[in-house]
DNA sequence: TTCATTTTTGACCGTTTGGTCCAGTTTTTA
DNA sequence: TAAAAACTGGACCAAACGGTCAAAAATGAA
């Protein structure tokens, strides 16, 4: 049986090197961050960082599979019994608010995908594939009941996807384009505004 | 005046290079791609690579540069005298080929601009917001005359965006969750056949 | 206080990386 | 065909990087 013993200072520790990693890791990409850079950030020197973790890639592991979670977490409660729009809506709400809450976990997903996926791929063809595959039963349904136009279940949850995260992914263009007098939370009400029309128009039928 | 000699070899060369820069920033991004990477994709040795470049940065900054006035000509072209659904279609069709075909390309861009674009920053504040307020008049128009349901143009092209350039970026996740046994053409024909559902339904008043 | 345990850190090491140099080879030109 | 120019590649360099280590500093139990 493995130890218990965690002292106060090690969770202390071990979190604030994860936040750090995040940072650094979300903004440089696993190749790109250093370890200097995370110690820096951490404000604990390098050495330190290697008293609590064994190496980059084990820091870079640990925040993977410690954010997946809360990651896939909103798409688990999308719920059969309820009503296809709210649901859908309740969907896209909580994957916006996540891009505008926490991006960087967004783009530390999205760097490792686009980088191959080296270190969650099982996890893509695994739990990941399994949850959607389950969730795409359920728009078959609704569509099978007339409740929904006719669409590959699927490709509206990569849509979903990709256009709740280009909020957090491509955040510096997204700013870059819109209108520097608009506010953070102004401009994510006009999307989610968007995208509600969008969505409830495109797919609910009448 | 700039001297205008170039060879054959040059050309040559030249290309062969960025081709494999291509392949392998887009993999790894800029901070991920190794010289040596590139001269062994390129065959060449490393040496030569600097014959032709004096840095990997100019490399890097050449190729953001060449691919990007492609990139934003299928928004060029979105005409306020065409239909709004063709138009729309139209885009999204060509955006949604261009990820097919050249996905190498879309994840160049993906990374700079996850990495915070620091090489394309004036760009994004200066032709490309250009650019997309340009279409956001027309857009706009298109609402205003009531071919169109009341959305933000601004976000609407985002949506765009987002949604077909995900088949490239994010391509090793669509491919881990769509059916393996479907083929890549069947792929993006059901793509597409959804983008155009949610699009046209979701934006045409009826 | 004493002493053992935990924590911190600066110095150091081997490897990788972007980049240089130059001697040699190929291609072009006259 | 021979000189000049363009091109190639192996040896090399300095900086950056992931990681080690031992000694010092902080902490805690008696």
């Amino acid at each position: 049986m493995a130890e218990k013993k965690t002292t106060r200072i090690q969770r202390q520790n071990k979190h604030r090197i994860m936040q750090a990693a995040l940072e650094v890791f979300s903004t440089s990409g696993y190749r790109g961050a250093t370890i200097d850079q995370i110690a820096k950030t951490a404000k604990i020197s390098k050495s330190s960082i290697f008293y609590y973790f064994p190496s980059k890639t084990e820091i870079y592991i640990s925040l993977l599979t410690e954010t997946l979670e809360e990651w896939l977490e909103p798409l688990r409660v999308l719920d059969h019994d309820g009503d296809p729009a709210d649901e859908i809506m309740k969907y896209v709400d909580r994957k916006l608010q996540m891009s505008r809450d926490n991006p960087k976990a967004s783009r530390l997903f999205a760097n490792e995908i686009m980088h191959g996926a080296p270190n969650i791929s099982d996890i893509l063809h695994g739990s990941l594939k399994q949850l959607v595959d389950e969730k795409c039963v359920i728009i078959q349904q609704w569509i099978d009941e007339g409740k929904l136009v006719s669409v590959s279940p699927y490709h509206l949850i990569f849509m979903i996807w990709a256009a709740t995260q280009h909020y957090a992914d491509f955040e510096v263009q997204v700013d870059a384009i819109v209108d520097e007098c608009m506010g953070r939370d102004q401009c994510f009400d006009e999307a989610r505004e968007t995208l509600r029309t969008v969505f409830l128009n495109g797919l609910l039928p009448r």
